[in-house]
DNA sequence: AATATTCTTGACTGGTTGGTCAGGTCTGTT
DNA sequence: AACAGACCTGACCAACCAGTCAAGAATATT
């Protein structure tokens, strides 16, 4: 049974936990500092989840789910332009609402990706290389220009991720501006520009 | 005076910190990884550097001369593409020559750059803002299409350093084939056509 | 060869870390 | 009200951490 007082505690502890996670890297954070967050005692955190890797695992099983929805989207049957720009804008939404997700992930890949690499070399990698060869498709129906379908992913990922994940970076640089002021339409001139054939 | 067993020294801690540090981040580093990667014991390496810190420190800035130099190269007599898709190559060479330092940046600044903010918010913003009034000018003069010269820049850090960092998310994806293949003819051809009036 | 200097280390310290545990408190049910 | 189960905590522990230190080993200078 998991009652009301579960629910909550285990949400306030795995938005603290985001939060401290997605800053200071999984070995640079502490339980002290995670309990803190989230206003309970580190025994109690400790109730509600086994252990410090137990809460980081919950967060990158929750954050897939997310983070591959976009490209599951992608519809073969649609305009070319139109699906990878929509693509392109869904991914920017995900920086722009799911930062702090962005600079979790972000940080799990720059040390090596070591808790991430089935993940990614099984499920990502497969709808990478399905989503690759419908661009393929319509690269040889003359639909698209005769971009590398994982490098043009690559690129997606790239440049929408960077609002999240060097905010910090780009808002020094702008006199502390929103980092996605303006990215939009950026963006959208970029891949027209881009995909146009 | 600096012995040669200091220069050598120094350099190999020098080496085996940006080594952990650009893995592990500043906190998830330990003075016990660094000493074994180095080859030396830790009270060794703490008479060679004042403390963790010093190091740390000294690996920024280094790697801030480094990385700069890619943007003071701009020439504004220069012909638009070629001085944009040069930087970019510049860029991209830093990130096949230089992936740890890359990701060390990588680290600070997806912290929130808590050591670098100075160095940002002065040197590089400024030089980032000339390079966008020579944008700017380019545009006005119908030399450049009208993009926004500040997410221009982005972009380029983006495409370039996303090899470096996210480089072990692409070898996962590309059967562990060198994150870098291909990057070179990809992003000139992003360029050309981004780039062109 | 003798001396001064630089280099290196084992043993240590005070503080932090992830995690445990016994016992107390709160909450829902009868 | 009384009971069971869920919830919470102070005190604690062993392992790990950055950094110190006294003394020995290697090197350079005379």
């Amino acid at each position: 049974m998991t009652t009301r007082i579960q629910m909550r505690n285990r949400a306030r502890i795995l938005d603290a936990a985001l939060e401290v996670f997605s800053q200071q890297g999984f070995r640079g954070a502490t339980l002290d500092q995670i309990a803190a967050v989230a206003g309970l005692s580190k025994p109690n955190i400790l109730y509600y989840f086994d252990s410090k890797e137990a809460m980081h695992r919950a967060l990158l099983d929750a954050l897939l789910d997310v983070w591959l929805a976009p490209l599951r989207a992608l519809n073969p049957q649609g305009n070319p332009q139109q699906e990878i720009i929509g693509y392109m804008r869904r991914k920017l939404e995900l920086s722009r609402d799911y930062p702090r997700e962005s600079r979790l992930f972000a940080n799990e890949v720059l040390q090596g990706a070591p808790r991430l690499s089935d993940e990614i070399s099984g499920g990502l990698k497969s709808l990478v290389d399905d989503s690759a060869a419908i661009f393929q498709r319509w690269i040889d129906a003359g639909r698209l220009p005769p971009l590398d379908p994982y490098h043009l992913i690559f690129s997606i990922w790239a440049l929408t991720q960077h609002y999240a994940d060097f905010g910090a970076q780009i808002r020094l640089i702008r006199d502390g501006a929103d980092p996605l002021d303006g990215a939009d339409a950026y963006l959208e001139a970029l891949f027209t520009r881009l995909l146009a054939v």
